[in-house]
DNA sequence: GTGAATGTTAACAG
DNA sequence: CCTGTTAACATTCA
């Protein structure tokens, strides 16, 4: 369930929670909990795949990992690893784990590299490209601190429309691409929203778990690349590695006088 | 029953 | 010290 646009379609879920005043909360989480019970969930953001419950005392970050999930006002038979009510109404998180934040969010979270963030910014993230020059396109996508929220599927689908092979430098991606690339990630990730909302999620994937190239027919490729210890599906066809781009040389730029 | 899956981190080896 | 590997977490689905 979780990349970050997952996380959006659950703080959207309990977010007209903001406001209500906590009347129990626990799990076998090993974050102490006592300091929630009485206070008010002043608001729930996401920065990628954190979801916050923010308090005037303190945030809670809860990470659903890779097999996390939450139901609100039902349980599961299991335990939950973070739980918290409001009056009669609860919210149970299962194998999630919580963590306390002191302090204002902004001195913890930077939101420019928020893929799905109103905050989100482009010259910014361009520059930590830059300072990672060395890494393959296909570890960058999934380092959270340049790529908040991406996660596997997003990375594969949006190396795919971009026209990138995941082994591709990154600097070594000419600037017009890496712009695409940035589009391409911040559009990909609001249609996985949409798919979420809509419920068809995963019926337009184009590569990830497919067969076939749509575009020119191709196998698709499946590997695991880079340092990046995921499934990589690929088309090796249309999906550009660059090449190295030859050194701009001053001494070649004839003088003008 | 088996293996893989939308993720991350602590512990360990070299 | 830096880098890479492995295990652990414990669920759901095919």
């Amino acid at each position: 369930m979780p990349e970050g646009p997952s996380l959006v379609y659950i703080k959207n879920e309990i977010a007209h929670f903001a406001g209500r005043k906590v009347t129990a909360a626990g799990g076998y989480t090993q974050m102490e909990t006592g300091w929630l019970v009485g206070k008010k969930l002043l608001e729930v953001k996401t920065w990628g795949k954190h979801l916050l419950l923010r308090f005037n005392n303190g945030t809670v970050r809860i990470h659903l990992m890779l097999f996390g999930s939450l139901l609100i006002n039902k349980t599961k038979k299991v335990n939950a690893s973070f739980y918290v009510h409001f009056g009669k109404d609860q919210l149970n998180f299962y194998v999630a784990k919580a963590q306390k934040i002191e302090g204002p969010l902004e001195k913890t979270y930077d939101w420019r590299t928020d893929i799905l963030s109103p905050e989100w910014n482009q010259a910014h993230v361009l520059k930590l490209l830059d300072d990672n020059g060395d890494a393959t396109i296909g570890d960058l996508l999934m380092d959270q601190q340049v790529f908040t929220g991406v996660g596997n599927i997003i990375r594969i689908e949006v190396l795919f429309r971009a026209k990138l092979h995941p082994l591709c430098l990154v600097k070594n991606i000419p600037l017009k691409d890496r712009k695409v690339l940035l589009k391409e990630v911040r559009k990909y990730a609001k249609e996985f929203l949409r798919e979420k909302n809509a419920g068809t999620f995963g019926s337009n994937w184009q590569v990830y778990q497919q067969e076939e190239c749509p575009r020119d027919g191709a196998v698709i490729k499946v590997a695991m690349l880079g340092k990046t210890k995921r499934k990589t599906y690929y088309c090796s066809n249309c999906q550009v590695l660059h090449a190295p781009r030859k050194k701009a040389s001053k001494h070649t730029i004839p003088a003008k006088d």
